[in-house]
DNA sequence: CTGAAAGCGCTTACAG
DNA sequence: CTGAAAGCGCTTACAG
C-alpha cells in the first residue's frame, strides 16, 4: 500500500501542457463559452493525459459550496438507518454529491461535536437520522445550514420532518386481515413507550371499530420487539383465547416467535391463524416458516425524499412540518382467508 | 428549516474583534507559542464570543491533509460492513477524523467512479470494504494515497488486507463441539463458492482429523445462507445419520434453521444435539431457540484495526500482505456435554 | 511578539 | 477569445 502522496496535478500543470493560462484552462474544463474551440480541446487533451482531477476543496472555498452533505445518524447499528442511508446515497450519487457520516450512538454530547465537525467542513446541509420515530430536541438553531430530519420527529414545527406513516401500516396490515376473513384479531408489539407502537395500536382500533370487531383481550400486548417476546405472547394469549384466529405483530422478529409457537402448539398458519409482521427485515420475514406477510416502511425511498427536500432547501425552497409517508403491505404466505 | 448559509464569521472577523493581524491570530487559536499570553486571551475569547470554526478546507488547501478518509463499501446492506463502519468510524472520530462514505453496491464502474470523486475531494486515505472473503482486483494503482483492505483480500500482495480468520473461527467451533463429548459431527453452510466456506471446512476437517473423528456423511453440506436451507439440511442430514450429536452450521440463520427443525423432530438442544452458529448476529444468535453458541467475527475491531494500520501508513508506515484477526467463541445454551 | 506578504488550487470579473 | 489580477479562508516563513 502506501506510497506517500504523489503532488496530485494542479490546474497549473494543464495549463502549462496546453500553453494556455490557468484562467483559460480553467474555463475551458468548466465549458464556459469564452473560450475558442481549438484552445478547449486543447486543454481538454491535457487535462485527459495527466488525469486532471479538480481540486473539491479549492472549489468549494471560492464557491462556498462543497457538495458535500453531513449524515448525522443516532444508531447506524440498529435496523432503519441502513436502508435510508442507502436511499440517501443514492439519491446524492446521481446528483455528484458526497455524504459525511457520522453516528452519535444516541449521546447528545456526540451529537453536538459532530455539528461542529460536519459545519467545520462547510457541509452544504445535514440530514439527521433518528432511530425511532419519537419527537427529539430540535439541533436546527444550531446548523445555519438546510436540515431534514428523517425518521425523527424534531419538535420544533419549523422544521421539516420525515416519519414513516405507523397509522398507515397498521391499517394496511387490519383491513388486510379484516378483508380474509378475520374476526379474531389480537395484536403483540414492542414497548408502550414507543410512539410507533402506540400509533399503530391507535390506527388498528379505528380499523377494527369500523368492522364492528374489537381487539382479543382488549388491549394489545405490550412486550419487546423479540422473538422470545413473541414466543411468550403467544402462548399467553393463545391459552387464554383459543378462538383467535390472526395476529397482527409490532415486528418481523415478534411474528417469527409467534409462528414457532403456534407450530409447536400446533396451529396451521394461515388456516388456523394468520399472521401478520412488520418492517418486512427480509431475513426474518422472507425465510419464516411461513414466509410472513409484512408491512414495509420504503425505508429507502425515505432517504431519497429527504434528499430531494434538502436540494429544494438548497435552492431557496423549504419545506417545513411533518411528511408521512406510506407504508406498502407485503403479502406472503402467513395470512390467508378464513 | 433552511435560513441560507449565513455567511460564516471568519479568522478575519476574529482577528478584527480582538484587534490583531490575521496571521496572529492564526497563532494564537493554533496555540504557536509565539504569541503572548494576553493577546492570545484576547483571540481565544473574541473567537469564542463569534463562534468562531476555522474552515476546514482552507486548512486542508494548505496542509494538503483533509483530515478525511474515504470509505468505499461494496455492498452497505450486507451483514458485514456496517460493525466494520462502526469501528472505523468509532477509531476516526477520536483522531478528528471524517469519513466520507461511498457504497458501490458490487459495481466495478460505481468503484472507478466514487474513487475518483474520493479522490478529487482530497482524501488522504482509503479504506475498502468487500462484502466476503475472496479476493478482488486490486485498487491501489488508481489510488496515490494509503489503502487497506478489509475483509475482502487483495490480490496484490503489496497491499494490506484485513481479513477475520476462518480457520481460527471454524477451529473454535469445532473444538468446543469435541471438548464437550461429540463424536458425530456434521457441517451445514453456504454456498460452496465462497472462500469463507471453504476455508472454515477445511479447518473444521483438520480439528476432526486431529482428534481421530471423521466428518458425518463424508463430506458438508453446501447450500444457502438461510433459515429454509438449514431446515431443510437438517431434515436430510437426521433422516440418513440419526447417530448426529452436533451440527456446526456456517451462519446463524442456517443454525436457526437447524435448530427450528430439530425441535420439530423431537430432538433436545443441546442434550442430543448441540448446535453452533456463525457471525453471533445478534437478532438471530441470541434470539434462538435455545440462544446460540456461535463464533463472534469481532468485526467492529476489525475496522478499528483497519485505521491503525491507515494512520500508520499515513505517518510512512506502511504494512503490505493479508493479516488474519482471530475469531472468538460465544457459548451460549445451544452447546452442552454429550 | 507582531504583522505584511506569499501561497495552497481554483474561479471570476475585468482589461485588452 | 485570452490572460493578469484579485480573492476564497487560512498558514507560514520572514522582517521588523
Amino acid at each position: 500500500m502506501a506510497r506517500q502522496r504523489s503532488q496530485s496535478v494542479t490546474l497549473t500543470d494543464v495549463a502549462r501542457r496546453a500553453g494556455v493560462s490557468v484562467a483559460t484552462a480553467s474555463k475551458a474544463l468548466n465549458a464556459r463559452d469564452e473560450v475558442a474551440p481549438e484552445t478547449r480541446r486543447r486543454v481538454l487533451q491535457a487535462a485527459d493525459e495527466l488525469s486532471f482531477q479538480p481540486n473539491v476543496l479549492a472549489r468549494g472555498l471560492i464557491s462556498g459550496r462543497t457538495r458535500t452533505i453531513g449524515l448525522l445518524t443516532d444508531e447506524l447499528a440498529g435496523r432503519f438507518s441502513i436502508p435510508i442511508l442507502l436511499g440517501v446515497e443514492n439519491a446524492l450519487g446521481s446528483e455528484q454529491m458526497s455524504v459525511l457520516l457520522c453516528d452519535a450512538r444516541g449521546d447528545a454530547i456526540r451529537r453536538r461535536h459532530y455539528i461542529r465537525t460536519l459545519l467545520a467542513r462547510q457541509v452544504d446541509g445535514f440530514i439527521i437520522l433518528g432511530d425511532s420515530n419519537d419527537v427529539r430536541p430540535s439541533l436546527t438553531g444550531d446548523i445555519p445550514v438546510p436540515v431534514v430530519y428523517v425518521y425523527g420527529e424534531s419538535d420544533d414545527p419549523n422544521d421539516l420532518s420525515l416519519l414513516a406513516d405507523d397509522a398507515d401500516g397498521a391499517r394496511l396490515a387490519t383491513e388486510h386481515l379484516v378483508s380474509l376473513g378475520r374476526r379474531n384479531i389480537a395484536h403483540i408489539t414492542g414497548p408502550e413507550n414507543y410512539r410507533a407502537a402506540r400509533d399503530r395500536v391507535a390506527s388498528l382500533r379505528d380499523v377494527l371499530d369500523g368492522a364492528g370487531l374489537s381487539l382479543i383481550g382488549g388491549e394489545p400486548l405490550y412486550g419487546e420487539w423479540s422473538q422470545r417476546w413473541g414466543r411468550h405472547a403467544a402462548r399467553m394469549l393463545l391459552s387464554s383465547y383459543p378462538e383467535i384466529d390472526a395476529i397482527f405483530c409490532g415486528n418481523d422478529q415478534i411474528a417469527t416467535g409467534v409462528a414457532n409457537t403456534l407450530r409447536d402448539l400446533g396451529r396451521r398458519i394461515p388456516d388456523d391463524v394468520s399472521i401478520v409482521g412488520y418492517d418486512n427485515w427480509h431475513e426474518f420475514a422472507a425465510d419464516c416458516q411461513p414466509p410472513l406477510t409484512t408491512v414495509d416502511l420504503n425505508l429507502q425511498q425515505l432517504g431519497e425524499t429527504a434528499v430531494k427536500h434538502l436540494f429544494a432547501a438548497l435552492d431557496g425552497q423549504p419545506s417545513s412540518g411533518v411528511i408521512r409517508q406510506p407504508c406498502r403491505l407485503v403479502v406472503r404466505d402467513s395470512t390467508g382467508p378464513a
